[in-house]
Parts: C-alpha cells; structure tokens; sequence
DNA sequence: GCGCGATAGTTTCCTTGTCAACCACTCAGG
DNA sequence: CCTGAGTGGTTGACAAGGAAACTATCGCGC
C-alpha cells in the first residue's frame, strides 16, 4: 500500500475516501438548505428539537458534538429567525435560573418536515443506486466503528 | 424509513454515519498533526506537493476542492513555516510573470513521510479491524459514487 | 447564614475558509 | 501600437466554530 516513496497515496487510506464523499454530500445538502435558508448546523438543531421538545443549550452541545459557545451562537441566529424561542426552563422554573430551554416556534416545526424532504432526496441522490447490501455493509461498519470506539461527538477529545 | 412524524429519523441516512466517521477520522488525525504543528489542509499540500514538486497554487486549488484565495493564504502560512517556497515559475519564465510556482523545501520534504506515518496509524485505528471484504465493499462504492456523479472536488458547484 | 466550588450560558479572541473585488500580466484584434 | 478580454494570484470583508475567560446562579459544608 505504499509507492516508490514509501509513502502511502493519499487516496490508499478509507478515511480519504469517506471524507471525500461525506464533504460531497454535505455541500450538496447544504447548497440545497441555503435555498430555505437554513444550514446544516441549524438544520441538526432543528431536527433535534423536532424529536424532543424543550432541550437545554447544553445538552444539544452534547449530542451535536459542538461546544456550548457554538450553540449559544447558533441559538442566537435560529431566535432571529424566528424559528426557535429561547427562554428559562420551565419544567425547573422557579429553582434554577441558570437553566435555559430551546423550542421550536410553529414556523420551526412546519418547517422541518420540508427541510427532511431535501435531507432524503439529498442521501438518496447520492446513495440511492446503491444495492441494499453494499448499503448494510456500510451502514453497519460505521455504526460498528462508533461502537468499538465508543465515539459519542467529535469534540470529546 | 420514516418514523411516527413522517420525518426520517437523522440516523437514517447513510449521510449521517459517513459524515460522522469522517469527522471523528479527520478530529483524531487533526490532533496527531497538531503535534507537529500541521493542519489537515497543510498536510494535503505537502502530500500534494511531494509527489510533484513545483506546482502552481491554481492547480493546487483545482485538486484539493478549495479557491484560490484559500490556497494563496494557505501557502503563506507553509511558507512562514519554512516547509514550501514560493517563487516564479522557473519552467515559465521569462515569459508569464502571472505563475507562481510551490515546491517543498528540504525541511518540508523530510517531514511527510512522518506525517505519512501518522496518516497510516490514523487510518488503521478505524478501519483496521474491518475484513478485507468490508474495506473493498466500502471503498468501491465510495469511489464509485465518486465516479458516478463526476466529482472532482468539494467546491464544483 | 456564608462562602466556595461547580455548573449553565455568554462573550471575546483566534483560526480558517468562502466570496467577490482587485491587481498584474499576457495576448489577440484592430 | 494600444486596447480590452481573460487569467493567475492576492486581499479584504464576512461567517462559523473552538478555546478560554467571564457572569450569574445554585447548593453544599461549615
């Protein structure tokens, strides 16, 4: 797997691979969501807070594998879009007035089935073609690595 | 595929795990790097750059996905480093003074196959455990899609 | 009750990339 | 010639995220 240098070829290692097709597909989704003016980040929040209403700041850091700056920020620009609110916890309202809680406004929730729709045509562009076992393969080997090593979010160094 | 909402499930798309490997490949390999004080794109550029020496920032640009603005920035930042020169085009000259010519300095070229060396530990420690048939599965469908839809790189809108 | 450490969120600064305007240079047509 | 279109490279404004310092708040131990 090296060449007359000793050196492997960029292109020898999987990881070169799954980054170059992963940045595609993501671009492409992007290109797509900047049509509803939306990014990517912004559209895992969305979709986070589809699933489970009422999430802390803090949390979303956790599972998005972002820090909580980012998430601040991201807030922030979602809020301005009028797509979330921001505001105290109400279920540990009146004890802890640290805690801040996200929601999707109406506007928020009407949107995400729409922004799911590109997600799906998105994947299915890129991998519709591919036979349903290269599909399981794959799928499996990936969640088998996140699995063996134990990997939660990007940043957890 | 859809879950109670209508909505796909995030997970649900091969997108997903791709971009989620990846990006745990690239954070680890970013961090090894970072011991020597390389960045990821630095790294493509020396790699890009040791197989053939003396490239222009616009080729450069073309094969890794990224503008020339971004390369021309890049290159400065290598160069302080000491790891490339920057210059006139020698095969050029006198002719178009336009051409600006990269090539790695002694410093720069001893150092890749380090890097390399890096590069290989990094990719065996997420894919190393998978069979041979996985890894050949995986790697014929990602160059496939690859081939499929013509990429060349990221920014090729 | 008080103070001190932990914790949630925000803010500041830095890095790195894109985009678009810009400069320098070449060359082809009049 | 000289002008204008095209090309290579650089620069400046901006976006987005990470790291770390900072703020506000809470609750435990004395």
């Amino acid at each position: 797997m090296t060449d007359g240098n000793g050196v492997t070829p960029l292109d020898g290692h999987l990881g070169y691979w799954l980054r170059f097709v992963s940045n595609q597909v993501s671009h492409a989704f992007a290109t797509k969501l900047a049509a509803r003016g939306v990014t990517v980040a912004e559209w895992v929040v969305l979709r986070e807070l589809f699933e489970r209403d009422a999430v802390a700041p803090s949390a979303l850091a956790e599972r998005l594998g972002m820090t909580r700056g980012a998430i601040s920020k991201l807030a922030d620009r979602l809020a301005t879009k009028e797509l979330i609110t921001q505001g105290p916890d109400p279920a540990r309202l009146p004890h802890d007035r640290r805690y801040q809680t996200l929601a999707l406004t109406l506007d928020g929730r009407a949107l995400v089935p729409e922004l799911s729709a590109l997600a799906d045509r998105n994947d299915a562009e890129f991998f519709g073609h591919l036979d349903p076992g290269e599909r399981v393969v794959i799928e499996e080997a990936m969640k088998g690595i996140v699995r063996r090593l134990g990997l939660r979010s990007v940043p957890v160094e």
